[in-house]
DNA sequence: GCCAACGTTGGC
DNA sequence: GCCAACGTTGGC
């Protein structure tokens, strides 16, 4: 049994093309209390769908598997990196990351304005007025949805 | 514990 | 580039 999750990056750092070039990828980064506490609870297996942000078209670009469950995002005791927080130790880390392997890149982006129109998906996070959460769950029923718009 | 100020996200 | 919405920080 395994969950649905949806994942936003911006194709510009990080895009299902880089995914399938390196087949699988740490999700690091991340430093929203929210979405590590969703990254935390996902489990090998789970299906990710893959979302471009901030780019001209908005949408779900492909699918992932999580392949690596939560472990400590190292980035975050590395004064070098970008992510760096001084809050977070080794002793005692703070942030976390999964890593996805690539699963499928769709023929076509399901559009963030496609998911906006269908009353179906109107509970979803993604498509709330001001949600800016990076990593949220999908249900069954959404994750169908969208595979069914897909298909269309 | 409140809340103003600030920084960031991300659609448009 | 703009700006609304949100999360975090830090003074009090």
């Amino acid at each position: 049994m395994s969950n649905y999750w949806l994942m936003k990056s911006e194709p510009d750092a990080f895009s299902i093309e880089d995914l399938h070039a390196l087949n699988q990828s740490p999700w690091d980064g991340v430093r929203n209390y929210q979405a590590r506490n969703f990254m935390r609870a996902m489990q090998t297996g789970d299906q990710v769908f893959f979302y471009h942000s901030s780019c001209p078209t908005p949408g779900i670009a492909g699918t992932a598997r999580v392949c690596k469950e939560a472990y400590p995002d190292h980035s975050s005791w590395d004064p070098t990196s970008a992510y760096f927080d001084p809050k977070s130790t080794p002793e005692d880390p703070r942030w976390f990351m999964v890593d996805i392997e690539f699963v499928e890149k769709w023929q076509k982006v399901v559009t963030l304005a496609e998911l906006k129109q269908s009353p179906a998906l109107s509970d979803m996070i993604l498509t709330k007025k001001g949600s800016r959460l990076s990593i949220m769950p999908v249900t069954q029923e959404e994750w169908d949805y969208i595979i069914k718009i897909l298909k269309t």
